[in-house]
DNA sequence: CTCTCTGCAAATGCTTTGCAAACTC
DNA sequence: GAGTTTGCAAAGCATTTGCAGAGAG
């Protein structure tokens, strides 16, 4: 099951943003960094798991290594993670605007959806129970048209 | 993080009820299978790990047939199981009425709300993307009202 | 007596961790 | 040099699978 995405919003980050702010923040800038800061960058709007990130380093660079770049990419608020099912998580560079995820189960296509009417309703009905939510964080599973009109 | 929960709509069920439905779809009722159905219907408003099942039990039964008798529960429409974050999922008797986890993120606490606005503004925005959610299966992650307090 | 279910053990997939060597600053 | 980071190997967790024997119908 790739990690095919249709996008809404599209983001633009060049390799160096990431490796500036790696630095701006102490870490130090390696190759292996400067490979994984590449690939994010050059796929800005898709939806990477570890595995694809190595893979497309070539097996260059060790897993344990992207997910430690992850990680700290992450911490700087520079790469976000989510959930879109069961399974790896996908990670790609934060966007400017937010949005959230709908996964299809059969198919495992992500299409991104803009936050809009769904954030605000989220936000209202969770704030009534004086909860914070990161609402974009786990991806809304179901069935995409397609799929659901293919199988009954 | 123990799975503790506050729910609103209070499900009652006996094991004796969970064990009829496995009998009615041909399934064998067997001591394992019994021992599960007495556990979930002891808790039904819990979201209980398979391995709480197995704490529960005493270690008298194995995981995998936890898992095996959770998925025929799950099939039969008897048990549902939600992703409350990363982790073990988190399995309970199917509510009459659906919906929503929000857990929090420091503390773990799961809260249950009613579907309400929440999934009506869901499913108008994935409806118009032409996608069938099942929106309560993953659960909302935040911050609950005592934890964003305590920790800026 | 047949076929399903169980427990065990092993395998899987994703992610994390310990550690010595390599590399940045 | 001092202190991070890397790659490797191994461990960790949740879950699945293969299989022979036990148990249900």
């Amino acid at each position: 099951m790739a990690s095919q995405t249709r996008s809404i919003a599209k983001v633009t980050v060049t390799a160096e943003d990431l490796i500036a702010g790696l630095r701006r923040h102490g870490h130090r800038v390696t190759r292996a960094r400067r490979t994984i800061c590449e690939i994010l960058a050059a796929e800005p709007n898709q939806h990477l798991r570890a595995a694809d990130i190595g893979d497309r380093a070539g097996a260059r660079l060790d897993l344990s290594t992207v997910y430690r770049t992850l990680d700290a990419l992450e911490s700087i608020g520079l790469v976000e993670h989510v959930h879109l099912g069961p399974g790896a998580s996908a990670y790609h560079v934060a966007p400017s605007s937010r949005h959230h995820h709908l996964v299809c189960e059969v198919c495992g296509r992500a299409v991104d959806i803009p936050v809009g009417d769904l954030e605000r309703a989220i936000e209202s009905v969770t704030t009534s129970h004086g909860f914070v939510a990161h609402s974009a964080h786990f991806a809304i599973v179901g069935r995409c048209e397609e799929c659901e009109r293919r199988r009954v």
